[in-house]
DNA sequence: GACTGGCACTCGTTACAGTCGAGTGCCAGG
DNA sequence: CCTGGCACTCGACTGTAACGAGTGCCAGTC
């Protein structure tokens, strides 16, 4: 139960040393390379109670520790301060998200540059539709019977459907139902349309009404209510770093959640305002990513958050350096977008 | 040199083998699962001959033989027929590629299911912009200085630029710019287009011309020079079948190689018209994939070619199997392009 | 001349025994 | 409460031996 101060310095010790090399370790190496002032003798009895109370574990009975789960979480909530970054990273922030042209070009920039500097998997979510405006919405005419819907939304993200119109509509009345869209729907949030989109329906002139139908049914299913998250990945190479004692040697159900837009979804999309969320091994909801650990947190311009970003790599992971990591590019990135 | 009907039936056999069992395989077996009508000793003999020719080798000296590239380029070209596919999976892509809405949805789907029907990794590349002929192009304001450019294609593909103006410019310019820009380019393949934007901007009313001119930069060099080309990935996990004996137990490479769309670009893009394209091992330009095969072809609508589209596997994989189904595959897209 | 059975040989795999040593738990003493 | 000492555990490593799959070669047969 209670952990004095010494035990805490023990697992922290524990935690550093096994997140740089990789190997259980024991009571005698642990006491040469911090400087706890006891003996090893004293530091096994500490460890001893560490094992007890769950945060750290012994691999075979005669083998150095390792921290479990729950003892990373113990280090992440208490034993841990953010690392500030070094100049050389900030500049590499700088160098790499300076002169994006694209809200694209923007989302794998920061998704290489993330995964570069972190030196996992990175994760970085388009700009939530359920949380953009409208900025405008445009109708091509592609032929008679067909329009491409075009959506512009403030966060930069642009969204483009085809709709199969009822029957053939003149050049003037795609004029006319551009206008009539815009007028009503420009500037409001996404989530807010639904009953903008019935009154656009309801109000239109009796000869476009059918064709205003198949477009707000397009708006509402594709755009609305099927929330379109798109997720930009990279770094799954790193994966492989630290030959195969991370993730107990199969990267066979790691590589099968990175291919689930679903999981990733939640891995980084749910995200409270402005936290930086720290998954621990079990801690997450998949099965497949047990042996993971997760760092997310969400990005915008100011203070709204428009979407998540994060980082995946082994439980054994250096947490303050990468959350560090995260919290500066998702600043970067936000001020990118405030920006535009 | 002069290799007989029964040493290439030999040659056969031990690929067809290897590929199942992925172990050595030894005369012995050989003659069990194979009417070849003589002894193992005479297998024997044969084999010797082709280790001698570079087409077989013994990893270990007192172990079975494996193919070599050599050996399974020569399985390929000589020894094998394409496989007819069964009706299930014929059934499979039908189910798989119907009720695809959108370009991104057609390209997302069609990875998918090449990655779940071949079980490796798939690489869809989008229409190419370069075969691609402009459907028209929208410019839709989103200050008084900026401009969101659109470009629809006839291959169905959407891009869309950040346009920084030199300097304000009222609506009514913009719906100028917007009929002449179509008036010109609406139609044209996009690699003729360069010529016809000079044009736009020499025959651009006085007051239009620098905003005409920045139009055309962006137009030039983001569009046409530097031919943005996107591409699909799926099935990663895939890799990780066979245990670590396939890739020399380093997925290492593979996963970085698999993260540069520059190469993924030369293996599957470059695709000349209609023929199956099969890079075994060594073939391959990149020291990274030296264990890998790639098996890729293009796919359009008709009989112009847009995109490619093709699998990535160990060199140990079924290349009849695999062929056959990047073709069908392939043919199914095209057909789906052309009805869009 | 081509094929076959037989045989000696190679060499990776597996099993087993033994040693080494890192690391532990416990205990008695400061 | 901390420490030094000590017996103990057990994985890693080493060396040896037996095993067996597979080969190459050769002499004999059709």
């Amino acid at each position: 139960m209670g952990l004095d101060d010494r035990k805490l310095a023990v697992l922290r010790a524990i935690v550093e040393d096994y997140v740089s090399t990789q190997e259980p370790v024991g009571s005698k190496a642990l006491v040469e390379r911090h400087q706890l002032g006891v003996s090893p003798a004293t530091v096994r009895n500490d460890m001893a109670v560490l094992e007890e109370e769950g945060y750290i574990r012994q691999p075979h009975t005669s083998a150095g520790r390792v921290p479990t789960d729950r003892g990373y979480r113990l280090f992440v909530d208490r034993l841990s301060r953010v690392k500030p970054l070094s100049p050389a990273e900030r500049r590499a922030i700088e160098r790499f998200l300076v002169g994006a042209v694209d809200l694209d070009d923007v989302v794998h920039r920061t998704v290489r540059l993330l995964a570069q500097l972190t030196r996992q998997v990175a994760v970085v979510q388009y700009p939530s539709l359920a949380r953009s405006s409208v900025r405008h919405l445009e109708l091509v005419p592609i032929s008679t019977t067909r329009l491409m819907l075009v959506m512009i939304a403030d966060t930069g993200r642009v969204e483009q459907r085809l709709v199969e119109l009822p029957g053939p509509v003149p050049a003037d009345d795609v004029t006319d139902l551009r206008r009539l869209v815009n007028e009503k729907l420009a500037g409001a949030r996404l989530s807010d349309t639904p009953p903008l989109v019935q009154a656009l329906v309801d109000e239109a002139p009796a000869e476009l009404r059918p064709t205003m139908a198949t477009l707000a049914s397009v708006l509402l299913e594709t755009l609305v209510e099927r929330h379109e998250e798109r997720i930009a990945l990279a770094g799954t190479a790193n994966l492989t770093r630290g030959g195969l004692l991370d993730f107990q040697g199969s990267l066979r159900p790691i590589l099968e959640a990175l291919e689930e837009e679903v999981v990733l979804l939640k891995l980084i999309g749910e995200t409270e305002p402005s936290t930086t969320r720290v998954l621990i091994g079990d801690e997450n909801e998949f099965d497949n990513l047990r042996a993971a650990s997760v760092v997310s947190t969400g990005y915008g311009p100011g203070a709204t958050i428009v979407g998540g970003l994060g980082v995946l790599g082994p439980t054994r992971m250096d947490y303050p350096g990468t959350i560090a990591t995260v919290r500066a590019v998702a600043r970067y990135v936000g001020e990118l977008l405030a920006q535009n």
